[in-house]
DNA sequence: GTTACATATGAATGTTTATTCATATGTTTA
DNA sequence: TAAACATATGAATAAACATTCATATGTAAC
C-alpha cells in the first residue's frame, strides 16, 4: 500500500453518487438551496431518510447547511458536483 | 415518474465506480489491454473476483472483451471512462 | 480423447448500507 | 416554561453486493 489509498478515496466518492435518493437530492440542490422538510416532500421521501442522507452528503463536503430559526438549508458545497453529474448523464446519454 | 428512471440510471453508474476493486481494474486497463489472470496477479485479487468484477464491468459497456487463444483481454469500450475517473481524482485532490 | 490451461459461473457467506420507527435535540412562540 | 415545529440520531431490519469456494465451460497441445 502507499501511504494513501487513493482507490480507497476514489471508490468512496463514487459510491456516494451510487444512490438514486442521493442523486435526487443533488439534483434538487443544483437549482437552489432546500430545507430538509421541502426536500422529503418534493422527493416523496421520509423526513428521516432525507436526514441521513444529508448527513453523508455533509460530512464527504458535498453539501454544505445554513441555520435560519426552526429551518437548516441544504446547498451544494462547490460545483464539482455539477461537473461530475453532468459527466454522468454525457455518459448514460451516449449509451 | 418519467419514461425512463434517469436517476436510476445515473446511480447505477455512479455505483459501478463506487467500488475499489473496480477502479483499479479501470486504471490499469487504462494503459492496455490486460487479460483476467494478469489483472489478479497485479491486483492481488482471486481469478474469480476479478472475473466477476469484468463481468458487471461488461454489463455496463465499460469494458470489452477479444479471446485470443486460451486466454481474453479486455480493454476499456470508450473514453468516458477515463473522464469520469479523472473527474473525481480532480475532486479528491481538492479536497 | 485426454490433459492442461484460462476464464466463467452458481451458491454461500459476510459486510455494507438505505430505510423505518421511535425519540432526542434545538428553536421559536405563546 | 410549555407547546409546537424542524431537524438529527440510534437501533433494527432488510436488501444489495463483493468475495470465496467449488466446479463448469471453453480452448489448445499432446
Amino acid at each position: 500500500m502507499s501511504n494513501t489509498d487513493i482507490w480507497g478515496d476514489l471508490a468512496d466518492l463514487f459510491k456516494i453518487f451510487g444512490d438514486s435518493s442521493r442523486i435526487r437530492i443533488l439534483y434538487r440542490l443544483l437549482e437552489r438551496e432546500y430545507s430538509v422538510n421541502v426536500l422529503a416532500d418534493e422527493l416523496d421521501m421520509t423526513q428521516s431518510a432525507v436526514s441521513h442522507q444529508l448527513k453523508i452528503l455533509k460530512m464527504n463536503k458535498l453539501v454544505r447547511s445554513r441555520r435560519e430559526g426552526k429551518q437548516i438549508f441544504y446547498s451544494l458545497a462547490d460545483d464539482h458536483v455539477s461537473t461530475i453529474l453532468s459527466m454522468g448523464r454525457e455518459h448514460i446519454e451516449e449509451m
